[in-house]
DNA sequence: GATATAATTGCATAATTGTGCAAATATGCA
DNA sequence: TGCATATTTGCACAATTATGCAATTATATC
């Protein structure tokens, strides 16, 4: 586990772990289609400008995704490749296996 | 998903979610025994105090469980109930269900 | 009791982060 | 072209967080 890739998993963690950022994930996660930015204000009780700017983290970490559609923008949960990443460090935890270069997250 | 719930997975997500935090879990991951804080120092370049804040932040989330032996406190990763944390955020995330009260993490 | 070691705490400080507001940009539509 | 809506950006500021150092507390050993 060299120091980039717990970097990498360290920001991976901090992008979810803030109360309007993860309240926007749970958004997207209820959601089956994607969410333009200002559909997405409503969760949270925070001016649209520190959303898009939440949303920017979201997406600078591969949590979210979003397409340009006209002048919105509609973001998706990335949720395999999340949820794939939150797997492997539970199991990256759990056997015991830090040792070993896992690399894979 | 209540505000509350909410709150603590992301408390949770944060105390991983910084690089000096994350490296003391990997290396408690490494070590079948429990480690006193001093020896933790050797695997970040920060004061012992540092070392210190960042295991009382790990133990308030119940990532990290101390048994204080003499005038040592020796730590250990609670890796089944971080790794269930992970997965059940996984699930939830994964399985598009986030709209359901699920409060079993 | 004196001394050494482990760990914590108080304090100051630097760095980061979250936020709101106003302005700017981008796009759609009349 | 002119106006409305969606989003981003610049700026200032508040709040939080990470850090180091010195002092303190707790405990073991001589």
């Amino acid at each position: 586990m060299d120091a980039a890739e717990t970097q990498k998993t360290a920001d991976f963690l901090k992008a979810l772990g803030e109360f309007n950022r993860l309240s926007l994930v749970y958004n997207l996660c209820r959601c089956e289609s994607s969410q333009n930015a200002m559909c997405l204000c409503d969760c949270c009780s925070v001016d649209a400008s520190v959303v898009s700017r939440h949303l920017k983290v979201l997406a600078e970490r591969d949590i979210v995704t979003f397409d340009k559609v006209g002048r919105e923008k509609t973001y998706r949960l990335n949720r395999n490749e999340v949820a794939t990443q939150l797997r492997v460090l539970a199991d990256l935890i759990e056997n015991n296996d830090c040792k070993r270069g896992n690399h894979d997250i």
